[in-house]
DNA sequence: AAGTATCTAATGGTTAAACCATTAGATCTT
DNA sequence: AAGATCTAATGGTTTAACCATTAGATACTT
């Protein structure tokens, strides 16, 4: 029925102060917040507590400190950063299973690959079958297995953005970033495993071609899934049972 | 080819190491850290710098502060507190349209529907029933348009949770919350709304009862949209063009 | 006149020492 | 035994000073 009262800290007041000037837009991104030694005034406050607010709103996303004699803090444009690193932490604290990990990339690759189908321009299909042709580059002319992968990694973003939703778009880069130092570690270099993923881009680039969207998202969950099961086995460490 | 060379913040290099021993494992979740005093002798700092290392590591969800004699900086459980703000900060800062955070809900509750049909067991069902039974009750016989609202989110969240997928069902709730605010203001409260959603409910239940994951998906897909579709005209304040 | 070096002042980064507020446990009182 | 009080450790805050970085002003050199 009742919440606990909340301890009162300083810092955090002037936190909740400052974001909601920047939400509401009173400040706008670009805008310089006056200097500590002003702002400790206007909060009647002293610098280092707000410096301490000032941790917190930097580390939301929310203000840029500059140094020297015209820096400050400075409102920043919105930006995906701080959802990759939530994101980037859950994981890394093992909170979430890798497997779910892998799971939820194929099903929001299959998604981003419907929707892609859907709305895809003829101008769009210009540039996709530009970031297709890298690949095959990278494959056939001078193998190059990075070279590859990043032009993959270019491809799945150009799909997202395709789509049309800057939502999918940042979580398929969030899950994208997070699942790649896995490939890094585990994924066996070999040559025969590009092969195949290369003519999945090919197949799919039709499928969005026709604008065939159940067909894409076929195709881009078995894509993800195929690719995945090369490092499954490696990466699933089995815990062993706990000691009552 | 180069990057700029990192401005040097002492503060930053203890969120650093402080980081990376929560990461490793060195320091578990409900374990304490030394206390303030004792921390700037181990890193050699003053206690102000320490302090902004401490509100970062807090911001992150890493750490939590408990006042008092035996209080200091104790090791959280990973949450999903920080990716729950960064997303809303992201909308709240009109970084993602409003039409793409429904979309996305849209295809993410489809494809929760989708692996619940799949992997739902008896008990499951048997809990999941509950839900759908508290949900008409309030629509029947006691009609409550919050009850009823609060028991349709529990069917969701039940769902992602029988999808037996961690990331599903943090990126469900994240989602959730910050569309959640958007009925409130802009729903209009009217009862035959609620019916129809309630059928909507019912029919869900039994395709993920009989396994059929994609008859769950399609009706979750359309579930959602329908129910969006009530309140969409409302939210899309048209943005004026800009003189150039 | 142009270019270069130096100086200046404002800003964030850091330190130090002190005091306040909160809290768990020890001690005292009844 | 129960309750009140004291004690000490901890985080929260303040103050005042100094350091490091930087953009612009000024002085100097060619």
């Amino acid at each position: 029925m009742f919440e606990k009262a909340k301890q009162s800290r300083i810092f955090q007041d002037v936190v909740d102060q400052i974001q909601e000037a920047i939400l509401d837009g009173r400040i706008k991104p670009g805008e310089k917040l006056p200097s500590e030694r002003e702002l400790k005034e206007t909060f009647n406050i002293s610098r280092g507590t707000l410096r301490e607010a000032l941790r917190v709103l930097e580390q939301k996303g929310l203000i840029e400190i500059r140094l020297g004699v015209h820096g400050g803090a400075i409102v920043k444009q919105a930006s995906t950063e701080p959802m990759l690193e939530s994101l980037s932490l859950m994981v890394r604290r093992k909170e979430i299973p890798f497997e779910n990990l892998q799971e939820f990339r194929s099903s929001v690759e299959a998604d981003i690959a419907s929707l892609a189908a859907q709305r895809r321009t003829d101008e769009d299909m210009v540039y996709l079958a530009e970031i297709l042709e890298e690949t095959r580059v990278h494959l056939e002319d001078h193998y190059d297995w990075d070279a590859f992968i990043a032009a993959d990694g270019r491809f799945h973003q150009e799909l997202a953005r395709i789509a049309r939703n800057r939502l999918f778009s940042l979580v398929q880069k969030a899950v994208h970033e997070n699942i790649h130092e896995y490939y890094e570690a585990y994924l066996a270099r070999k040559k025969e495993i590009l092969v195949e993923n290369h003519q999945d881009l090919i197949d799919l680039f039709h499928a969005v071609k026709d604008g065939n969207g159940v067909r894409a998202a076929a195709l881009m969950g078995s894509h993800v899934v195929k690719f995945d099961r090369h490092m499954t086995k490696l990466v699933n460490t089995p815990t062993s049972p706990v000691a009552p």
